[in-house]
Formats: structure tokens, sequence, C-alpha cells
DNA sequence: GCCAACGTTGGC
DNA sequence: GCCAACGTTGGC
């Protein structure tokens, strides 16, 4: 049983149209350093699982798309790479601290969900990223919140 | 850039 | 275990 997921990201670090151009249009979804977030991408994120691509800290914030889980949970490499922005010098590869999935483009909303927008709609009263102070990077979403955002995004799906 | 809210760290 | 200090997130 496929789940639905929140992915945010910074569009100034990686956005949805960075993920458009990858190769494949497929990325590995790396840095995520939080415990709680961590042990989503580790322990319950599947294959086959979607998710909401989420731009963060922009005017405005908003849904952008949809990714798929491509790959589910293993060691996030970076880190260990002391050459990269999210090396943790206390995690150990023989134990990894940290992890990842790799996630594939699915379709770009033909105009951003925005924040406000997810505020006012009915159905959407409890989904946690429209919760003030709620910084959970990956975040669970349920199958009716998952409807009613494509129920917004609205017309036939932009395919990537 | 501001700053409230949050998660983590570390002294005790 | 407590909790103040600190660094980060993220909306605005």
């Amino acid at each position: 049983m496929a789940r639905y997921w929140l992915l945010k990201s910074e569009p100034s670090v990686f956005s949805i149209d960075d993920l458009r151009r990858a190769p494949r249009q497929t990325t590995s979804w790396e840095g995520v350093r939080n415990y709680q977030a961590r042990n989503f991408l580790r322990d319950d994120m599947q294959v086959g699982d979607q998710a909401l691509f989420y731009h963060s800290n922009v005017t405005p914030a908003g849904i952008a798309g949809i990714v798929e889980v491509v790959r589910a949970g293993y060691p996030d490499h970076t880190a260990f790479d002391p050459e990269s922005r999210y090396y943790d010098v206390k995690s150990d590869p023989a134990r990894p601290t940290w992890f990842m999935v790799d996630v594939r483009l699915v379709r770009v909303f033909p105009r951003l969900i925005t924040l406000d927008e997810l505020k006012r709609t009915p159905g959407l009263e409890t989904m946690l990223v429209i919760r003030r102070g709620m910084r959970l990077s990956v975040q669970p979403v349920t199958e009716s919140e998952w409807h009613v955002v494509l129920a917004l995004a609205g017309g036939e799906p932009a395919l990537a």
C-alpha cells in the first residue's frame, strides 16, 4: 500500500526545475539532518510512494509538483564526505546515522499551490505543513489530503 | 533581513 | 534529567 509524503526543498538549493533537468529526472534526497525525518526516510518510505515537492524558504512557498520514490532508504553518503555541506563528523559509515531515498519526477504542477492557498482550503485544516512552526522536512500526508491537493492542482496532469 | 519557533548541545 | 544557550528553519 503506497503512502503519501511531503518533501521540502529550498529552491535556491534544489528546485523542481533542477529535478526536471536532472539525469532520468531522478535525484537522491540527500542532506536530511533531523531524526524524525530520518526515521521516515529510513523506515517508512517505500518504492512507489509518492510525495509532494514543496518549495520552502521562498516567497511564495508552496507545492510545485509530485515525485515518486524509486529507491527506498539507504545511507546518506554525503554525511561521510568532509567536502560536503552535509558532512557530519559524528556519522560512522559502519553505523550510518543519516539516510536518503531516491525520487523521480512525476509531474510539475501548472502553477504553484501556495501555502496560503493550502491554509484556506477545506479538507486541509490538519495538514502538517500548514502548522505554525512546523519545520519537519519529510512529512506524511494523508490520502484525503493528497486528493484534495491534487484537485487544487487541477486539470490534466502537466507531465514532466 | 527580521525574528519566532524549533531541535540540539552541553554544563551542571 | 534539567534547561539555558545556541544554531537553524522558514514565513514574511
